[in-house]
DNA sequence: TTATATTTGCAACATAATTGCATTAAAATG
DNA sequence: CATTTTAATGCAATTATGTTGCAAATATAA
């Protein structure tokens, strides 16, 4: 299925938004890369195509539909990818574990990895759980060693 | 014990840090609060009494030395707390969850609950664990229901 | 084809963080 | 206690990230 362009247009149709070259642009570059992507890569890529306020909006659209998700990794970077079926405007089922690699610092969204349960003292009353777990990924734990 | 201040000096000097007054000032905030401390209010309770960029890299200087830890809320600021004794310049002994609030939105380190050992895809190898539970604090739970 | 509602691009602004450099102050030395 | 050395501060400038208001452009519905 290389009519990707199709797809991405009945998302958005769906999620109410509007056939945009940007929104396409996006979702091109997303789903192209086997991990979260910065909002400075993403801006690099897009050059000129369009403007920086433009690609911020069409994140956080994204983001509001359900579409993708952003991990924040451990510089604080926004990180977006997109998410798994199941989310929606209403909710995101994003609770697996994010991977941010020291070395060529990708952030990869383990989805077979689920976040276990949590004991909090009493009166805490948890919403969402987020977890980030640093060190080497696969491809970069085989060259380094 | 209220004399925290010789308390501070021996932490700066047994850190090789030299007795300055943005140090002891910034080790006395943090010390004096129940929740971990965001970059924005430090700079705001500091005042002029100490530059911007003097507050970056004292920050900057007690995270290397295992002084304090960092923790990003879901915003990206950055916050901060005092590490619990065995945190080194060697080594951050911070693998406990944080809890950031969506009213207060304070963060509290909850140092009395551990980060469930995690099982992950093979090749990918955990260096550190950063987990961020978001919902209601006690104080907060109260309050609102 | 036109009307309407979204979306975009631009300009300006806000905040967070970093760098280089001259000045100042703390601690080490004699 | 005076002086030297080393570390830390303050200032100015710059970069990165993110936001807001508004006019112009464009996608879709009518």
């Amino acid at each position: 299925m290389e009519d990707n362009t199709a797809r991405f247009e009945k998302l958005l149709v769906k999620n109410g938004l509007k056939r945009t070259a940007p929104r396409l642009q996006v979702l091109e570059i997303l789903s192209g890369r086997d991990s979260a992507t910065s909002q400075p890569y993403l801006e690099q890529v897009m050059g000129k195509d369009a403007d920086r306020v433009t690609l911020y909006r069409v994140l956080q659209a994204f983001e509001e539909k359900g579409i993708i998700h952003k991990v924040l990794d451990q510089q604080g970077t926004a990180n977006y990818a997109i998410c798994s079926d199941g989310c929606s405007a209403h909710e995101h089922h994003d609770e697996h574990v994010h991977f941010n690699c020291d070395n060529c610092h990708k952030i990869y969204c383990l989805d077979t990895v689920k976040i276990p349960a949590l004991k909090v003292p009493a009166g805490f009353k948890v919403d969402r759980l987020n977890l980030i777990a640093t060190g080497l990924c696969a491809g970069c734990s085989d060259k380094i060693n």
